[in-house]
RNA sequence: GCUGCUGUAGCUCAGUCGGUAGAGCGCGUCCUUGGUAAGGACGAGGUCAUGAGUUCAAGUCUCAUCAGCAGCUCCA
């Protein structure tokens, strides 16, 4: 005898085995229709799976309308893409297939090369699949049986994966719709009748199997999924609009950066627009450094090899540097990937007291890694960049202190430009590598400190394993961007390693009149001011609040009768401060407003002759439209007070994350 | 670096079966003198990424190189 609990509390009692789908119908027709998954004491089960003969469980049977069902749903469709594909291909040996957050892939190796041409067949074959209503069916067979059944279906990468990925499962699942089966953990919805027509294939990529490069390259099919047609529509809609808001789009559009080949792929040339944005950055970071008690240094683009010989970044990362500059003499120099042995050479100039300390070196200094050409990506991924970089030379005592002034300022930083939307990663090592240096106890130490400092803070912080850096722990400030893409900006970190004896051996003279080793902390809240501007277009959908905009008012004027009060009106706001143009073409007021909001001004001032004669601007804001007349005064102080506060008065909304779920669980 | 796709005017793109280059926007000149999202006319602008090859003939077909895009791998 099996006792049922229904959410609402009601009770049902089975005599013979039931499944989920029994009660459903028990309960209405239509429930059983609309049911596609159920949760018994909490765990997804099939809905045809067999519930148990005794004793009592909580049920809950979940339809399209519960969001839990739709990542099934995608997953069955993974399936369904996958039954496509060796219909229509020979030769298709199948990997794995998971959901992300908002569709699914499936990675296949197979002769013919897929391309967005094949989408077409594949879909119209899908559709085929869906229509024939095909039951999901689960098996459940022992190890050995598993490997056999993958291995008469000629499928090695399963094979593979039962014998390393799955060593330790004693049986295993299937899945079966129609003539295809894969080793699948699930769950699925019932049958292939439920996808519906709301699919599509997005983009092929490669991937490597179990995505280590010096294996076999797999083609990748991305697509997605919904239960309804118009979710589809608006997913579509929001990749486009994603599109649009593109960095490298905007970039162009708005003349903020170019690249060029002739200068070299990687490189950015900042552009008259984009280096006031760029710079007004900088001023602001340079605030906060005055009032965090940093000092100024200026360093060399270049170093000795030998000087990051010592730092260990040479043999590290020989194959991302531009490779050194020799003279005949064999004396060879790096263009510097770091600028932190040259700030530690700033510390060294002098023997340093406790009483120094500490001492915090801050630089807007350039770097250039030489990134495999696969990485490049607009600003986001470039051969050259600046740091908004410090370094803060302590003792062990100040260490909590320092790491946490690091962290409160990237997160004032943040805070100023409404970026709300980062997490942060504590990137310690992964005990089963050994591309660390310096000693265990070390890094137990100081991936302790930086630990109890964000718990301290009540800055909620992922711990993740092989993310350190070679030479020690650190806290990453992680953003998404607009397309749901993360990258890594601001980060802090501690480093025992640099000042030790078999680095650079740095001290400092205790007050026991004894030297001291000292310590590290590298931080940069903006991280490159290349990627956080790339970033940061993509956030403001580059319409930047007023104090960063490179155009903050432009003057329009009605006709050419108010060209000589539309110029001093111009004057008065460049002598306010304002970074102003004026528009005195020979075109009609609405032309001039037109391009003025395309190119995301904040402010026009329309001027005609009834403001020359009342000596006003007539307003025109950016998001709100016409504010009719103002004294020029009064509009100036307006805008003045919107700068000095640096209000953000727009962010754009972010797109759902488009990359794949880390914690798929539903791939083997 | 790997796999796939792409490369035509400043920008966005069209160019059929291989037959000697097109549009819109932008830009220039002129007309229009206007009050809150595109007034009109005329004009300039291209070594079709680069280099080979096939062909009577290549933007179009083939190969290589470079660059960009999507993803993977990497990221001090």
């Amino acid at each position: 005898m099996l006792t049922v609990i229904l959410p609402d509390g009601s009770r049902k009692q089975f005599e013979n085995s039931v499944s989920p789908y029994d009660v459903a119908a028990g309960i209405g027709p239509g429930l059983a229709k609309a049911a596609v998954l159920a949760e018994v004491d909490g765990q997804q089960v099939d809905l045809h799976a067999p519930l148990p003969k005794n004793g009592e469980v909580r049920l809950r049977l979940l339809t399209k309308k519960d969001p839990k069902t739709l990542a099934v749903m995608r997953h069955s469709a993974a399936h369904v893409m996958a039954q496509a594909v060796m219909r229509l291909y020979d030769g298709v040996q199948l990997a794995f297939g998971p959901t992300t957050a908002t569709g699914f892939y499936y990675d296949f190796a197979l002769p013919h090369a897929l391309s967005e041409d094949d989408f077409p067949r594949i879909e119209a074959e899908m559709q085929k699949i869906v229509k024939a209503d095909e039951r999901f069916e689960r098996l459940e067979v022992s190890r050995d049986e598993a490997i056999k059944l993958c291995q008469e279906l000629g499928q090695e990468f399963k094979v593979e994966h039962i014998e390393t990925g799955l060593a330790d499962e004693k049986s295993l699942s299937f899945y079966r719709q129609g003539e295809f089966i894969d080793l699948c953990r699930g769950k699925h919805i019932p049958s292939t009748g439920h996808i519906g027509s709301a699919f599509k294939l997005l983009s092929v990529a490669g991937a490597y199997w179990k995505g280590d490069a010096s294996r076999q390259q797999l083609q990748r099919v991305y697509a997605t999924a919904f239960f309804d047609k118009k979710e589809l529509d608006a997913h579509l809609e929001q990749l486009a609009e994603a599109k649009r808001r593109d960095h490298r789009v905007l970039g162009k559009q708005l003349e903020l950066f170019t690249i060029s080949q002739t200068v070299g792929s990687g490189l950015i040339l900042w552009l008259p627009r984009g280096a006031i944005v760029r710079q007004t950055l900088e001023d602001y970071i340079k605030t906060q450094l005055r009032t965090r008690g940093y000092e100024a240094v200026y360093t060399p683009h270049i170093g000795r090899v030998e000087l990051y010989q010592i730092s260990g970044h040479f043999p590290y990362y020989s194959d991302s540097q531009f490779p050194p500059i020799e003279f005949k003499d064999g004396e060879r120099f790096l263009l510097k990937p770091m600028n932190c042995p040259h700030h530690i050479m700033i510390y060294q100039a002098k023997p340093r007291s406790y009483r120094d300390l500490p001492v915090r070196l801050a630089e807007f200094g350039t770097v250039y890694r030489f990134e495999q050409s696969g990485e490049l990506s607009g600003m986001t991924r470039v051969r050259g960049f600046t740091q908004d970089d410090a370094h803060i030379f302590c003792t062990e005592e100040q260490v909590a202190g320092e790491f946490r002034n690091c962290l409160e300022m990237t997160q004032t930083v943040l805070a100023a430009l409404g970026m709300n939307d980062y997490r942060v990663r504590l990137g310690f090592r992964d005990p089963n590598s050994d591309k660390y240096v310096g000693d265990n106890s070390v890094w137990d130490r100081a991936e302790a400190a930086i630990k109890s400092v964000c718990e301290s803070m009540n800055l909620p912080a992922t711990i993740e394993l092989g993310e350190a850096a070679f030479y020690g722990p650190k806290a990453d400030f992680v953003i998404t961007d607009c397309i749901g893409r993360e990258w890594q900006l601001g980060t802090v970190q501690l480093d025992y390693n640099l000042p030790s004896k078999q680095r650079f051996g740095l001290e400092y003279i205790g007050a026991d009149n004894h030297p001291h080793q000292l310590v590290m902390i590298h931080r940069a809240p903006l991280g490159s001011l290349e990627r956080f501007i790339g970033v940061l277009i993509e956030h403001f959908a580059g319409a930047f609040p007023l104090w960063l905009a490179p155009e903050q008012v432009r003057v329009l004027t009605v006709s050419e009768k108010s060209d000589a009060y539309g110029r001093e009106v111009e004057q008065r706001l460049a002598a306010a401060g304002l970074r102003v143009t004026g528009d005195y073409r020979g075109a009609k007021l609405n032309a001039k407003i037109r391009d003025g909001q395309v190119q995301l001004i904040p402010y026009m001032f329309v001027v005609g002759e009834k403001d020359r004669e009342n000596g006003t601007v007539s307003v025109r804001d950016r998001l709100d439209g016409d504010l009719g007349p103002m004294p020029l005064d009064a509009a100036i102080a307006k805008l003045r007070a919107e700068i000095d506060a640096k209000t953000v008065r727009q962010v754009a909304a972010r797109q759902p994350a488009a990359q794949p779920d880390r914690n798929t669980q539903n791939e083997y």
